[in-house]
DNA sequence: CTGTAATCCTGCGAGC
DNA sequence: TGCTCGCAGGATTACA
């Protein structure tokens, strides 16, 4: 559910709630996440270890801790990660609650448990680990490289936005309003696109982010900022979501199909459909 | 290389 | 009111 404007956010929004403060105890529920969460004896690097720092790269975040560990976690489709009064009591689905001095708990919460929650030994190793695996932020992406990442592949340029490898952090929703905002069908081959084109896509993924965070993001369903609220970007949506709507621009309604397995909206003016081969 | 489907889960809205 | 069905912001894997 998040993508990297709703985590950004969550960021944001617990970095002045968690740097400087210590987590005393932790509690789990009996319910495993997408990964085993720390080895026994690990526990070490978490209690009595204060924060350091807030980090998000693409959909993950780091909490860097003292003593050289850290906390990575992702959101998943339903992830929430807020800091409430420990005497509040705990929402279903509340699968970590981590003490901290000041009286309140972080709190991880996720009714679909496809999130993660990981201690680490080593904050370095784990930020490396993510530097390799994931691609550019959407602020800081190569334009020469881009323009050839695309140009030399043959998958849909929905598939591209989607694989966290290429561009970190893009998810179904703002891929489709990316590709909205560049006048590209989601369906379109790599290949042919021309440079002209990859540069406005390229554009396109820096100012959807940037805006979606200015928004705080975008709540459909179970989305919340660290510290509870709602995201904004949702109304602001140009087609996700809205399918048969007329399209902001030229009122065409607006179209669905499926790509990369997963529902695309686009204008069908606006985004024509490349020709089949 | 690329695409599709299945998988991990719960919840919710649509339709009957 | 209550049921079933399909779909959901993600990521990985197996298979064609």
């Amino acid at each position: 559910m998040p993508e990297l404007p709703e985590v950004e956010t969550v960021v944001r929004d617990l970095r002045p709630l968690l740097v400087g403060r210590t987590i005393t105890a932790v509690t789990k529920s009996k319910f495993r996440l997408r990964n085993p969460w720390w080895k026994a004896g690990e526990k070490a690097h978490l209690i009595g270890q204060s924060v350091v720092a807030l980090h998000r790269r693409g959909k993950h975040i780091r909490i860097e801790l003292t003593g050289g560990g850290c906390l990575l976690v992702h959101l998943g489709m339903t992830g929430q990660f807020t800091v409430a009064s420990a005497a509040e009591p705990k929402a279903t689905h509340t699968h970590f609650a981590f003490d901290l001095d000041d009286g309140n708990q972080l709190r991880y919460r996720d009714a679909r448990r496809f999130g993660s929650v990981e201690l680490h030994a080593s904050h370095a190793d784990t930020w490396y680990a993510l530097e390799i695996t994931l691609g550019w932020e959407p602020d800081d992406i190569d334009p020469v490289e881009f323009a050839h990442g695309v140009r030399t592949t043959k998958r849909t340029l929905k598939a591209l936005l989607l694989d966290q490898t290429f561009v970190a952090g893009v998810g179904n929703i703002y891929a489709d309003e990316c590709l909205f905002r560049a006048g590209l069908h989601p369906e379109t081959r790599g290949v042919a696109v021309k440079p002209a084109a990859a540069e406005r896509l390229r554009v396109a993924i820096g100012e959807v982010i940037a805006s979606a965070i200015e928004s705080r993001g975008s709540t459909i369903r179970d989305y919340v900022g660290g510290s509870g609220l709602k995201g904004g970007y949702q109304d602001r949506f140009a087609v996700y979501g809205r399918t048969g709507e007329p399209c902001p621009t030229c009122e065409t309604p607006i179209g669905l199909v499926r790509v990369a397995g997963r529902s695309s909206h686009f204008c069908p003016k606006c985004q024509p459909k490349p020709k089949a081969r």
